[in-house]
RNA sequence: GCCCGAGUGGCGGAACGGCAGACGCGACGGACUCAAAAUCCGUUGUCCUCACGGGCGUGUGGGUUCGAGUCCCACCUCGGGCACCA
């Protein structure tokens, strides 16, 4: 919710500035509390039946947010669903060129299949396919496509789940049930052949620096080469993004799941090497939080040649080698790699150095500096001299960059064909299907050969089924062997359907499962540019309008998204994805969603614990000299999100109750930074609610209720200070700073305060520039006292203030002096004294002589109306 | 382990390298009141001093600078993210 009221904040402000403005979550509410809207349209769209409605009411109210449902489910709901279904075809529909570096429509494949400009991918002609074939042929190229992938089965959710959504200690985000690994037939979503491009364009963008840095660990794009060793059974490849140390390379590891591991182990080890496989697989699943981490491997009884020497190594199994990254083997090189040092140190394989560290290096082990490796206590990484590394048509030796070494290696190891310069991703392909209710359906269906095919855009939406029970079924979190049976596979008549797909109506089966909750989020920020539009998601020319590239090399976007930080990595790279397909095929002009991004801070809140670790209502505990305590019991206190268990909610719906829309507004923006999180203290509300109050009370006399201002001309000092507080607040609007904006707008209501207080009425050339400021933070109050003023016109419409730059300089300014640093008097000054003034004033100080007691200045500093600075000595 | 972010009064927090503690809460004192609430006025980092004034103060220890909450180095603590990424 903070940083919901902190967009409408900030597009009110915009407005006020002149702009036109289209506030997402405020787009036609302006009759609504904006907050109560902005945290109703937290709750994703979705399809817009009875049903669904009753239930989701029932979902709200479960949440604690007691709003009206049928707010939050807009009535351009089943657009909205419907349009999720046509981007996905529309996606499901291209394909990505990787010599464009873009995605481009199905038919241009087709087109170039049949031509042979692109071979098929078994390499037979396009003429000689079966119908079956090319549809395999197309579908073995979409970016969203259907594949048997090893997926996070949960049992104990009925449900797949996304790596994403997969804790560390292998278990369900939600629930907390185990979760295995299986292979299954999914929807994916080709987000690696992007990779690059989400990656380069954050530099176009306005995003903080530490979500870029999460997006780009994310992608893990790490350059190298791949590499191929001979082995009994063929090649192996490696991915390494060290190919100069290839030299040092003295034994290799697969996966414990690499292909060849079976081919390979030789028949005296392979009951050790299965045992280790099986137990490799068992940890995997249960147990990969192990934090002990001793390097466990297996020797598999095979060799491979080291290509650049010819050198036999043993290959070895170990699980710390992960068959999802790069090709799931690796070369070691023990004198260059942590792990791999370790590893061969663990189990007596030979170290062999490819460079020769620097002094220092030894020098902070406190051994002599060797080429042997014996004695070295750990591996070096870094620049060195090249040793050891030459055969008769390369040599390194005597190199001493990494960068120089590289490129050498590599392009020996590509004029023989031993590999090759390569780039890799950390990023995976993105899991799309859900074995739930609540999502969109996928509008596709298969044919009796299994073949999926598109459903006609004319018959969208596909309506999800009315269900009395909509959760998936839940079977044994124990069992792993299990199917998921998603909810709409258990409604046969909606299941089945007779269409004409262009060859005679046919029956064809529905895909039963849906949409991950992310596929609206992908796009949802275009329809309210546009939500009854029922010809186009968006209308182009309102995309262009208020999305469209600013200038050249802009990405466009949206000017302002306020988000969660927990959106770093998910979300907001999904949405980038979905957006770049779309600007591809021609749907968008904008190439980059979110083009501001901001991540607000959460609102936490204190939870206490009895004596048993049970939590206590937080609003019942008293505190009685920094102790805490409930029903006279003392209990502990901690601090944490919001939420149920901790038993520490605040509802905005009691803040409306107690202090109205427009306290709790200010409250919360008043709190600290935007991007801060920050305890929720209800004690402290009271302070903004009094602020108001006075403010009310400087405009509106209490007992009449008539407005009491005054029309006369406004004092000297307090002109200045409204300006001053103009200017300010301006800046600290347009930077999201709203708590100092805050703080500016109550000290100029202060000092209108002391006026009236004083028998003065408050000057209406103060108060309307006040009220205006004030509008963007607290609109209700805003308004009634425009009002209350004479005016006619709404506030919202009304220019902010702007600040008389003559009136910003003071006639004189108070500059304190230090001796040594030390502040040791005050000067009053023009302001456009000079140097020589400033040191002559400083001088004549009576404390600042003092300080000196006759004692000559060594040197003065002065900066302008700041400070002068006196050194002695 | 790695990567981000943050440590400032009793509390939330202010502070382009230039007067640390704006603004708010709380606390204390006063005015108003028969009284209380509300409201208004004042005080409020800490220590010494009747005072003038001074000492010490932004997690810890160093450094740069005329001058450091702010910049640099090392460390400690907390929050978040990623975790055997070759």
């Amino acid at each position: 919710p903070l940083g919901y009221i902190g967009t409408d904040v900030w597009a009110r402000f915009k407005r006020m500035k002149g702009f036109n403005v289209l506030h997402a979550l405020g787009y036609d509410s302006f009759g609504l509390p904006a907050e109560q809207h902005a945290i109703t349209t937290g709750i994703h769209p979705r399809v817009n039946t009875e049903a669904n409605i009753a239930n989701m009411r029932r979902q709200l109210r479960r949440l604690g947010l007691g709003h009206d449902a049928r707010r939050s489910v807009s009535t351009t709901d089943e657009g909205f669903y419907a349009w999720t279904q046509w981007i996905f075809l529309a996606i499901h529909g291209a394909w990505f060129d990787e010599r464009e570096g873009r995605a481009r429509p199905i038919a241009d494949l087709e087109r170039m299949y049949a031509s042979g400009e692109v071979p098929t991918p078994d390499g037979r002609p396009w003429g000689e396919l079966a119908p079956v074939e090319r549809h395999r042929a197309l579908d073995a190229r979409r970016l969203a496509y259907l594949a048997d992938a090893p997926v996070n089965w949960c049992p104990g959710l009925g449900t797949i789940l996304a790596n994403e959504e997969v804790t560390a200690e292998g278990r369900s985000d939600i629930g907390n049930y185990p979760v295995f690994t299986r292979n299954m037939r999914q929807w994916m979503m080709r987000i690696t052949a992007y990779a690059d491009r989400l990656l380069d364009d954050l530099d176009r963008l306005d995003w903080p620096e530490p979500i870029k840095l999460m997006q780009r660990n994310w992608i893990g794009r790490s350059t190298g080469a791949r590499v191929r060793f001979a082995s009994a059974a063929g090649d192996i490849e490696v991915f390494t993004t060290r190919p100069d140390t290839l030299f040092g390379a003295t034994f290799m590891v697969l996966a414990p799941e690499h292909p060849l591991v079976h081919v390979l182990t030789t028949e005296d080890r392979r009951g050790d090497v299965e045992t280790y496989v099986a137990a490799a697989a068992a940890r995997a699943d249960v147990d990969r939080t192990d934090d002990s981490r001793t390097k466990t491997g297996m020797f598999i009884g095979a060799h491979a040649i080291n290509p650049v020497n010819g050198a036999e190594i043993p290959v070895w199994i170990a699980d710390y080698v992960l068959m999802g990254y790069g090709t799931g083997a690796i070369m070691a090189v023990p004198s260059g790699d942590q792990r791999d040092f370790e590893f061969a140190r663990a189990h007596g394989l030979p170290i062999v150095a490819t460079a020769m560290p620097p002094a220092e290096w030894f020098d902070g082990h406190g051994i002599a500096p060797s080429v042997a490796c014996a004695t070295w206590p750990a591996a070096f990484i870094g620049d060195g001299v090249y040793v050891n590394s030459a055969n008769d048509t390369v040599s390194l030796d005597g190199l001493a960059s990494i960068e120089e070494a590289t490129a050498r290696i590599v392009t020996w190891l590509e004029d023989r064909g031993h590999g090759e310069a390569t780039v890799t991703y950390r990023l995976r392909d993105w899991l799309f299907s859900r074995q739930r209710y609540w999502g969109e359906p996928f509008p596709i269906v298969f044919d009796e050969d299994g073949i999926a095919h598109a459903v006609p855009a004319d018959l969208l939406p596909v309506r999800l089924p009315d269900l009395d029970d909509f959760t998936p079924t839940a079977l044994d979190p124990d069992d792993s062997a299990s199917d998921p049976v998603p909810p709409l596979a258990r409604v046969e008549q909606w299941r089945r359907v007779v269409l004409d797909l262009g060859n005679g109506p046919r029956e064809y089966a529905r895909e039963v499962n849906v949409m991950p909750q992310w596929a609206g989020s992908c796009w949802y920020e275009m329809r309210y540019l546009d939500p009854t539009n029922d010809a186009a998601f968006v209308d182009p020319e309102v995309e262009r309008y208020w999305m469209g590239p600013r200038e050249p090399g802009h990405t466009g976007g949206v000017d302002l998204y306020v988000g969660g930080v927990e959106h770093a990595v998910l979300h907001l790279l999904y949405a980038r994805f979905w957006h770049k397909v779309l600007f591809d095929l021609g749907h968008v002009s904008s190439e980059e969603p979110f083009h501001r991004l901001f991540n607000q801070g959460y609102i936490q809140a204190f939870a206490y614990r009895d004596a048993r670790g049970q939590t206590v209502p937080a609003t019942e505990v008293e505190e009685r000299d920094g102790r805490w305590f409930w029903q006279g019991e003392e209990v502990r206190r901690e601090y944490g999100k919001m939420g149920k268990s901790l038993k520490n909610i605040v509802t905005p719906d009691e803040m409306y109750d107690d202090y109205g829309a427009d306290t709790f507004r200010l409250y919360e923006m008043s709190m600290g930074p935007l991007d801060a999180s920050r305890p929720w203290n209800t004690r402290d509300v009271v302070g903004m609610q009094r602020f108001l109050q006075r403010l009310w009370r400087n405009v509106v006399d209490e007992d009449s209720g008539t407005t009491v201002v005054d029309d006369s001309p406004v004092p000297e000092d307090l002109v200045r200070l409204l300006h001053r507080t103009i200017a300010g607040v301006d800046a600290d609007m347009e930077h999201l700073r709203f708590n100092t904006a805050i703080a500016k707008l109550i000290e100029l209501n202060n000092a209108l305060t002391q006026q009236v207080n004083s028998g003065t009425r408050a000057p209406r050339a103060v108060v309307e520039p006040l009220v205006r400021m004030l509008s963007p933070l607290c609109p209700h109050l805003a308004e009634e006292l425009w009002s209350r003023l004479g005016h006619d016109d709404t506030v919202t419409w009304v220019p902010f203030p702007v600040a008389d730059p003559a009136l910003l300089v003071e006639d004189s300014v108070e500059v304190p002096v230090q001796v040594n640093g030390k502040v040791r008097g005050r000067i009053v000054l023009a302001p456009d004294a000079s140097d020589e003034e400033h040191v002559a004033a400083a001088l004549a100080q009576e404390n600042v002589r003092a300080a000196l007691d006759g004692q000559e200045p060594v040197k003065t500093i002065v900066v302008r109306g700041r400070t002068v600075n006196i050194v002695v000595k």
